[in-house]
DNA sequence: CAGAATCCCATTAGATACTG
DNA sequence: CAGTATCTAATGGGATTCTG
């Protein structure tokens, strides 16, 4: 530990760094719009894959499952097969993935209350 | 009005759906990587062009530049160009952008929170 | 039905150079 | 300093095909 000390610092900035670089990390793979999508779309419910992809309008086959994975892989969804033929595929929400959706819901909350706003500053803009 | 009735549905059907369609594009613009950390940098502050290239650490120029347009056009920011030489160009949420971050605020929180938990729950994947 | 894999085109984003 | 324009490399994402 004391040894690193005088040529890199002090180790808890090494481990502060390290958390930075994961926690921005976790925030790029959450913050795109089909990531935050499927979130709202599942919100309390259990999906199934086909449901999901009619649920969330416009995602395709493939970033419906690329977003499920790196959601899975992140821990913020549960992801049950069940086997049987044919195979049923079902997505939930885990507890982090909740949480996470209270503020995805103010964001679509925020983006319907500012609809007006945000037309007549468009409207200006293009102007 | 009462024409389009029998043939398209009820007039407020067809606002509905463009009231929809509208926030999916403000959602899209929003929900995207660039856009939430310049939101998050701002802050309550004004910056900057080159104070916030340096806030919002791995941003390009471009992308800097391009995020910044389409928030003033959605009027989440407000642009304020002081005609002096060398020019300097200063960047403040707007009300509904500063609405708006605070539900990024909550996603950064939760982020943070659940570092531990995305961190086991990759290695767990992973494997 | 769910999803992995391939192909391929469209978009994106970085680097660079140029302007007021 | 801030911003635009252009070129190019990389990525994203759709369509299609194939498997359990």
């Amino acid at each position: 530990m004391a040894t690193k000390q005088a040529l890199k610092g002090l180790p808890e900035d090494a481990d502060l760094r390290r958390a930075d670089s994961l926690a921005r990390e976790i925030f790029s793979d959450v913050a795109n719009k089909w990531a935050l999508l499927i979130i709202e779309a599942l919100g309390e419910r259990t999906l199934r894959f086909s449901e999901l992809r009619n649920e969330v309008e416009g995602v395709s086959h493939k970033m419906l499952t690329q977003n499920l994975r790196m959601l899975e892989r992140n821990g913020l969804v549960d992801r049950e097969v069940h086997p049987t033929v044919p195979p049923r595929v079902e997505y939930t929400l885990t507890e982090p993935g909740r949480a996470l959706r209270t503020a995805v819901d103010a964001i679509c909350g925020w983006t319907h209350q500012h609809l007006a706003h945000i037309e007549s500053a468009r409207g200006h803009f293009d102007a």
